[in-house]
DNA sequence: ATAAATCTACCAATAGATAGATAGGTTATA
DNA sequence: TATAACCTATCTATCTATTGGTAGATTTAT
């Protein structure tokens, strides 16, 4: 694949990540790469392409992280802990999960986009709901394995938003302490 | 006061909720008031002035909520829930928290703003402390009232933010009964 | 020489913002 | 009381900058 593509992408993601799609424009993506608008379009035709291409992006790259943690963590506290460090370290930065943020923007989205990022949070969700049910035995609350994955998904997308906004982080350690405190 | 600058503020206030900061203009605020942009200016002289007043609005309702809980709500697991209603109203008609929404936009904001959405989640998580530490006996959690105050408030900011994609109210509910689950 | 990548140059639409005018109401004063 | 001064709320008209997007020429690489 193209290596400038490869390029607008990364720095589009991290450009929405910052402030948004709709404050990410053709022009200073264009700049910030290092060529001009109407090249951004030879890859990107229009907005809801990149848009799209970035969750796509985006979502490809937490699974694989993801995939790293089924391979590398044993129990379910590790794994739990390092699905945390990649929101812990998305908020390093000022950056918010890019779906996340297109969340915020969800009805300026196109409807690919639009059923994209209902992908990737359902692609989250049941990573972490099977994980739970995996190691069930290891697990104290009375909440179905789904309803707790959706509570840790949403959780963590809240406390990053939540913690940008005064620059710590002490909503996603809280997080994580609730997170422990369901776990024996 | 000014019965149209009272409209405009309602008028923008939905806007943000449904689709940020970014994506209202003066022109379409005037167009729904049924003004011209330049009379938008006479009541809010630049757009950090209006995004000012309606966090300061925002909050001040929000604030207005919780007095109403205290007044007529007497145990925790009442309040907590007429606390989660709030955000399930706000959930209708395809909207977020007005601070949720600009939480995402934060980078764009003036300081006065950002300072005021400060405050607003300070109060909130403030308010949930102080409920939490005066119904401690109906309390079962290992963590302290101010965390738990911390993942309550990014919990419901994140499950109405994922809920609003797929249109439905999943994730606040079962956020909802992670919170019961910690009251006995 | 062909195809991929990038450019120049533009377009119509929209953005936030300002200047200056006006009509009508209120207040202060001679 | 009459009138001068001022205030409120709105308008028209305009400015500069930016937006997403397109057509067609040109360069670069295979």
């Amino acid at each position: 694949m193209s290596k400038k593509k490869d390029q607008l992408e990364q720095i589009a993601t991290q450009s929405v990540q910052h402030s948004g799609l709709s404050n990410l424009s053709f022009r200073t993506l264009a700049d910030d790469a290092g060529i001009k608008s109407a090249s951004v379009h030879y890859y990107f035709p229009n907005k809801g392409d990149l848009a799209a291409s970035l969750i796509e992006n985006y979502t490809q790259s937490f699974q694989a992280q993801l995939n790293q943690i089924d391979e590398h963590k044993r129990n379910l506290k590790s794994k739990l802990r390092a699905f945390v460090q990649i929101f812990e370290d998305v908020l390093e930065n000022d950056r918010l999960c890019l779906c996340g943020m297109m969340a915020a923007e969800v009805n300026g989205l196109d409807e690919q986009s639009k059923a994209l990022l209902k992908e990737y949070f359902l692609m989250a969700e049941q990573w972490l709901t099977l994980q739970l049910k995996q190691h069930k035995e290891e697990l104290s609350s009375p909440l179905s394995n789904n309803k707790l994955a959706r509570v840790i998904m949403s959780g963590l997308e809240g406390a990053i938003l939540l913690d940008r906004v005064d620059g710590g982080s002490e909503r996603i350690r809280a997080q994580h302490d609730l997170i422990k405190s369901l776990i024996s």
